[in-house]
DNA sequence: CCATAAAGTTACTCATGAGTAACATCCATT
DNA sequence: AATGGATGTTACTCATGAGTAACTTTATGG
């Protein structure tokens, strides 16, 4: 009955009286310690097989304190998956007023959205079906998503005007890259083999090596 | 104008005596039209926000029927995925009999399964969380989907050592490939711009490509 | 022609879990 | 001290939807 491990969050500051400051910084600590306990859940067990409950019991407090922070369990996931695009935006964010080839910004890119996808609110993303979420917020949501394929896009398009990016269709290869990356959500565990940078580092790589050999520095002697 | 003996082919003839071998076929026939009609409604509204009453109303019948078929509404689910994997499964498997290089077998293996997730099947694959099943179900899906990584492994290992295909992580590489194509699932809409095989070949074309461009004209190393 | 099984129906049970009501504390301000 | 607004609790309501019971109809085979 009693929890075998007290699943100290961010929590750990142990003074008895708040300042009056502090207060309101509180409130964001607790509400950011709920979108995190209930990220971790919805990423492991699944959004649906996780209660409000669960995701309070984990915080050592009951389900209605929950709904002094969040109007809903939708809105819970939604701020999760939210936090996880802006990750993801900020990375893409950046203006072009560096004078960086096309594919440097987007090795960039790549690897700081690889690696959001192995921290739990970029996999709130993917591993939550945005069906779960009301009609408002999937829009909201989508919204955000194209965001970040619109500037993906626009990298890619860059690059192949500079001559860094081989052509070929935009479209087709957000979507190929953004679903490559997405999926490291999926299969990524903090204990595994490789550490968040080298998966970043190696599917970037691959994806702009590909799979064909390339020719060799030296030019090839005819016949 | 007695009916001759009608053949026992599928055809749309709405007799109402069915043949004693018919009978049989009738079945599995009302099987496979529930899953095909859950597997739609999944795919669109998401598996939890679709109620067996959604898929019987879909097929004219009321929900009970679909007991006499399977025995839960997870075992629809995992019945259509086992569909949509063995679709892929189908085009892993031709043995390595062939005597086509490891990435011309690779690429048909992309299309094929860049193509199966165009369809009602292959979508319920990714876009469901393996969450929604039962323990015993959730298992023998992960067995379906580790063999089918493992094939794609073993054609990208053969390529390597063929020499058509680059050196790479094998492992980081399937997952990006296996994301990439996934993915489709997630974007393409029959009624889009591209056709499942424009796509199928464009993804496949772009992982093999890659983004970095290609020194030109270069004459493809000796196998 | 009757027994039997298959296929389908209507009308339920019943567990779950989101969300709420009403009440209890604590702290800061007047 | 009293007021009031956060924060938290216990104890509910209530909709939903999976799964079942019991019955009807059809049709096949002995």
């Amino acid at each position: 009955m009693a929890p075998p491990k007290p699943t100290d969050t961010a929590l750990a500051d142990p003074s008895p009286w708040r300042s009056p400051a502090q207060r309101g910084r509180d409130r964001a600590l607790k509400r950011e310690a709920v979108l995190k306990a209930a990220a971790r859940l919805f990423n492991e067990k699944g959004f649906h097989a996780t209660s409000l409950d669960d995701v309070a019991r984990q915080l050592n407090v009951t389900k209605p304190t929950l709904y002094h922070y969040f109007r809903s369990k939708d809105d819970v996931l939604f701020e999760c998956c939210r936090m996880g695009l802006e990750m993801i935006e900020a990375a893409a964010a950046p203006g072009p007023g560096s004078s960086a080839s096309g594919l440097e910004r987007l090795r960039a890119l790549m690897e700081q959205y690889a690696q959001a996808m192995t921290m739990d609110f970029g996999m709130s993303i993917t591993r939550t079906p945005d069906t779960a979420l009301s009609p408002e917020n999937r829009a909201e949501l989508r919204r955000l998503k194209s965001q970040i394929d619109r500037a993906l896009r626009g990298v890619i398009q860059s690059g192949i005007e500079d001559g860094s990016i081989a052509p070929c269709d935009v479209r087709t290869a957000a979507f190929a890259i953004a679903g490559a990356l997405n999926a490291i959500a999926h299969w990524y565990r903090p204990g595994g083999p490789l550490a968040p940078a080298e998966i970043a580092r190696q599917t970037a790589d691959f994806l702009i090596q590909g799979l064909a050999p390339r020719a060799p520095k030296r030019r090839q002697p005819r016949r």
